[in-house]
RNA sequence: GGAGAAGUGGCAGAGUGGUCGAAUGCACUGGUCUUGAAAACCAGCGAGGGUCACACCUCCGGGGGUUCGAAUCCCUCCUUCUCCGCCA
């Protein structure tokens, strides 16, 4: 969520870099401050209101304790009108207070300069390509076929236990992923990251707290009985361990990571898409973290950046970075970069890894600060990315290194599984 | 799930209707002293709104109510603790 005092002072400049995601804000920033001055002008006049009526108070309690009953019940009188106005003003400063959050909650981050302008994924600036596309026998085959030759994951047994989009993991399938996720887990540690377990299960504050909610309820399993929501990434849980601090500029970086299954409910879309490993309704992921100064968010944003590189690597696998244009810039972030990777055998590039920088968009929601060094208080910046989302992985895994005889295992991967072939 | 108790500033902990945004201690920040540090002493030290700056307003788990006036009384929800039950 913006901030109304930054709206106020950069209206116009906010409204031009908002074009790049190809939306008109100007009015909705206008409305912003016209209620928000309405917000004001309310509020002062309550102030005042308050301001008298605690005088009153006072004067009543000073003349009760001097024995001066009869003038004190005569200044009584005098607070009826108070009372009545000030319940007035109130609820209509209430209802400022909530047209302006509800306005604030449909303005999208505001995209940093290098974001270009573009419409969907196609606009997206490609920024660098690594690693070698390999050459495969003739035969290869995309990675739903393979994982059905070596019985290593099952569609048909989700189906039937859940329904679509819920895989069974079996055999070395489920070592190999469990595999990946040590390895993620191993390398983001080393790198500085700390290791977190978080619920799975989120209440309503915590999906306001990163921006789920209210926009994308629809997007998220909701346990009803319970008003709790399925984590659809561990950005969330994670995140909020965070809200309502206020840090001291010491305590930065803060630099988390945890693996934790994510529950995407996903609607709409259909073809190869959706095939196979490409896109589920549960799956896990790795999730990286930082809460940062505002000072260091780009350069931690970087830092980031290099080190999912350095994973894919390791991985052997080919794979490229983006840069997100505005059409396709997440609503918190004001600059993400994609990795892709390229599964040979679908001939198309696989989204495996997101990272962000909100600036100061979620930390406000979540009310998260740090003390300055004079007095006063700032918001925080806070970053995320994958490190890494697994079925893709596992996907261009199993569809990069097949050879004729099975499936071949990265080196790196090799001590986490205890195999080196799946055939 | 049943019975009871409690939720106050970074922490501990006073405060049961007015002078309380809140004692005190610890922690923290600045200063004096010291070769330096510690100790001691002095001062400062919650957040939000508002203002050029003050003033002023709001916040004592959340929400609602009683009252001229609520941290203090009432209702409700949440959380924590103790005991009992159930249980991986």
């Amino acid at each position: 969520m913006l901030q109304i005092a930054e709206i106020r002072e950069n209206k116009d400049a906010f409204a031009i870099a908002l074009q790049k995601r190809n939306i008109d804000a100007l009015s909705l920033l206008e409305s912003a401050i016209a209620v928000d001055e309405n917000r004001r002008n309310l509020q002062g006049q309550l102030d005042e209101i308050l301001a008298k009526s605690n005088k009153l108070s006072k004067e009543i309690g000073d003349l009760f304790k001097s024995g001066k009953g009869a003038e004190a019940n005569e200044l009584k009188s005098q607070t009826s009108g108070l009372k009545e106005s000030s319940k007035e003003i109130g609820e209509q400063l209430n209802t400022a207070v909530e047209e302006l959050q509800n306005i604030l909650y449909t303005i999208p981050n505001i995209p940093q300069d290098s974001v270009p302008a573009g419409n969907s994924d196609e606009d997206n600036e490609v920024i660098s390509q690594h690693g070698e596309i390999p050459t495969l026998h003739d035969g290869a085959k995309p990675h739903w076929e393979l994982v059905k030759d070596h019985d290593i994951i099952d569609f048909e047994l989700g189906n039937k236990i859940t329904g679509a989009g819920f895989p069974v993991y079996k055999k070395k399938g489920a070592r190999l992923q469990r595999a990946l996720i040590n390895y993620f887990l191993d390398k983001n540690t080393a790198a500085g990251y700390e290791e977190m377990q978080v619920p799975h299960l989120v209440n309503e504050a915590s999906g306001y707290g990163t921006g789920q909610l209210p926009d994308k309820e629809g997007q998220m399993y909701h346990v009803g009985v319970d008003d709790l929501y399925l984590i659809p990434t561990g950005e969330v849980p994670i995140t909020n361990m965070y809200r309502d601090r206020i840090l001291d500029h010491k305590d930065f970086p803060i630099k988390m990571t945890g693996y934790t299954p994510c529950f995407r409910r996903e609607a709409g879309s259909y073809g190869s898409d959706v095939r196979g490993l490409n896109r589920l309704h549960q799956f896990d992921k790795v999730e990286i973290l930082r809460i940062e100064h505002p000072e260091n968010s780009d350069k931690a944003l970087e830092h980031m950046v290099s080190h999912v590189q350095e994973i894919l690597e390791e991985l052997e696998l080919p794979y490229r970075i983006l840069r997100l244009c505005g059409g396709d810039l997440g609503f918190t972030s004001t600059l993400t970069y994609d990795f892709e990777v390229y599964s040979t055998a679908q001939d198309k590039w696989l989204e495996v890894s997101s990272v962000s920088n909100f600036k100061t968009f979620q930390a406000n929601r979540l009310k998260l600060r740090y003390r300055t060094g004079e007095k006063g208080t700032e918001l925080a910046h806070t970053l995320n990315g994958s490190s890494l989302a697994l079925p893709r992985i596992l996907a261009s895994i199993l569809e990069n290194f097949q050879v004729e005889s099975g499936i071949k295992i990265p080196k790196v991967l090799i001590p986490y599984c205890g195999f080196d072939m799946i055939d």
